[in-house]
DNA sequence: GCGCTTGACAATGCATACATTAACCAATAC
DNA sequence: GTATTGGTTAATGTATGCATTGTCAAGCGC
């Protein structure tokens, strides 16, 4: 791997928020500059700089002389943010299906959707998942709008430990493979409408029941 | 004013975020840390420090050995940032209906609107931006989704330069109020799904508008 | 004249030092 | 027991120092 160039700050960002998504510092701890630093076995000052963008993204808070708190996703927060993304996509399902793009360019997404499937058949949820991530990363990825693609990124991001949570939970995803495959149609056909609404639908349904599990399992916060 | 507690940090921000949106610091001019820093009289950290919160703001680029780069905004930007107002926005219109507020919560939001339309009848387009400003704000302001409004404040702010320069150019806003009337008795009905559509028609159509006047005047990058 | 190499410079990335000040705790007053 | 005050401590905010390294340009070969 590259981390050959990386700088110190850069380091300690993904370090960092890889031991948030996976629940390496729990939701709700502390940690102060000094801890990180020698933590990770840098100066305080990469450390800080870290700090600051993973706040810019929403992952921690910084509260002077508490260090950095790893925020608790609740129910209400995975609510914001579905909605959020919800527009997003459905946007970008939109404006991918208007500029009819060639058949080769959707390569990535149907690749997704057949991962998908395949997971589905094993029942291997963490593969599906995966592919899921890859399947809505391609789609807004290829809808071209740059800012909306960092947006989506960020906060499929704060969802992620949610999604983690709730993926062991719920009900076998083969709704979600008929309405990838559906947008796709449509994507493909250039109806743009219609890609909207089916991914529109979906994002609400999968809202929804992940809502409904938090609440059901008592997850107030992750 | 309580810049007394205002950490240097902050204090670089709001300086450097006046200085960019006021075309001070011009777009696409590039500014090393240790101008900045002479320019404001702090040391080089806190100048580094804001200059990593603007690049997360989407105002500049950081690049190393080239300082941080005001970044222009092309219409093809502009664009973007209101594919994405737009849907947001509508959001919180259709949110803000469907739980249907009571009557002095929506305040700010009539306030507002009288005050755009005094403007409008002293053709004083300055108040009048103003006046759309505060009504934009309340409105995902009182939606109650602070992510949305979070990154509608972020783009909106993207935005404020290309806004104006069109200020000046575009026809008389009246059609503007009349849909800011209408959203707000939409609103006021508990109307969530006619109140989205009169939004959205409202940013679609400013979009066009700004973009046609934008691409004819021949600003390729403001 | 054009492109490549080389070297000096200077901007940066990071570490560290230091003053400030908020948080905590103990002791006191009520 | 509770509230208030004052002192101590340590985390931070900021400044500064220093090694690294990318940039730029002058000079060289072609």
């Amino acid at each position: 791997m590259g981390t050959r160039h990386m700088s110190q700050t850069e380091r300690a960002v993904t370090e960092l928020k890889r031991k948030i998504m996976s629940n390496e510092l729990a939701p709700g701890s502390n940690h102060l500059e000094g801890e990180l630093a020698a933590l990770l076995g840098l100066s305080r000052t990469p450390v800080r700089e870290a700090m600051l963008m993973l706040e810019a993204h929403g992952l921690v808070e910084v509260r002077p002389r508490h260090g950095m708190r790893v925020l608790p996703i609740s129910a209400a927060d995975m609510e914001e943010i579905y909605q959020i993304l919800t527009e997003l996509e459905s946007l970008a399902a939109y404006d991918l299906a208007a500029r009819r793009p060639a058949i080769e360019e959707l390569a990535p997404m149907r690749q997704a959707v057949d991962d998908m499937e395949v997971a589905l058949g094993s029942d291997d949820r963490v593969a599906w998942a995966e592919a899921d991530n890859h399947f809505h990363e391609a789609l807004v990825d290829l809808a071209g709008n740059r800012r909306l693609k960092s947006i989506v990124s960020t906060y499929s991001d704060q969802a992620h430990r949610a999604r983690m949570i709730t993926l062991h939970m719920r009900p076998k995803p083969s709704k979600s493979n008929e309405d990838h495959r559906a947008l796709l149609k449509a994507i493909e056909a250039g109806d743009a409408e219609t890609a909207r609404q089916i991914h529109r639908n979906h994002r609400l349904r999968a809202k929804g029941l992940m809502l409904d599990l938090l609440r059901k399992h008592g997850f107030f916060h992750v």
